[in-house]
DNA sequence: TTAAATTGCTATGCCTGGGTAGCAATTATG
DNA sequence: CATAATTGCTACCCAGGCATAGCAATTTAA
């Protein structure tokens, strides 16, 4: 019924490096800024960076940084990189055709929803989220 | 992101069940109408049976029927007895405080499409349904 | 009386999301 | 050089949703 705890903690991750650009960050820094448990972190990280999202760098003192810039990372490329945008289209009941003929009695708040959180994550990248919110201290679920 | 399928084959069943009201239903008639994988189907209604939801009659000739009258069976139990209902009350990104003052950029769409859907839920009898909707020939997901 | 159809119940399996752990390779620091 | 800190990678574990299969008990039909 909401986007995958993987989701919120890629998100959480690139809005954090997104507002300390330029620095180099460790799993085990991100770990403590951000309460993500370390082992998974290092798997989500390791995804993201595979995927291009963020780049690597090994060694001592290394770590993490954006692979691009704040402003050409979309928040829909993030959500895509994780569990796929998909989910979004799908029927909130289960159906197979859902938004045409078979309307269910959810259809229309779903798919009003739906459109909406699409729009936003089509259209705001890490840099318009900077402005909007506030996330630097996270309090996400365990 | 959306119900789980044992929610929506709960809320098929029990809708059908409505519209053939003081009709004695078997497992396997059930999955035959609605496309249902019939062992699944079997747990499903055992599970609705438990917690009073439809009434299981044995024997030969036996199945299920509406352990209420239509008018007195809220869509909200029938959520609440497979997925919970709580699953509406979370922050889309895995925040913890969501309604209050942690606000995710998503906040707004998610919030006003939740309390359509909960006031959906918790207003509308499985009678009212009936009126409103016509979900007789399935098309699930398989 | 025997067989068929049914529910009640339990055991099992598969898949995926979430999470842990460890090892090799790389790089900086003492 | 030796050690510490790091990423890259892989194997594994666990829980829950979804699904299958089978057995006992009950009731009806032939
Ligand atoms: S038919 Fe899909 S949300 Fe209603
Ligand atoms: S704070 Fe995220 S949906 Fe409310």
């Amino acid at each position: 019924m909401n986007f995958t705890k993987t989701t919120s903690y890629s998100l959480h991750v690139l809005a954090y490096m997104a507002r300390h650009e330029n620095k180099i960050m460790s799993a085990s820094y991100l770990h403590r800024q951000l309460d993500i448990p370390y082992s998974y972190l290092r798997s989500v990280l390791l995804d993201l960076s595979r995927k291009g999202l963020i780049m690597g760098v090994k060694g001592r003192n290394g770590g993490f940084c954006l692979g691009r810039e704040k402003k050409d990372i979309y928040l829909s490329e993030i959500v895509n990189a994780t569990e796929g945008i998909d989910v979004l289209n799908k029927c909130i009941m289960g159906y197979e055709k859902c938004p045409f003929d078979n309307v269910c009695i959810f259809h229309s708040a779903w798919t009003r929803m739906r459109d909406e959180i699409l729009d936003i994550l089509e259209n705001t990248t890490l840099a318009d989220h900077l402005n909007s919110t506030d996330i630097s201290k996270s309090n996400i679920n365990q």
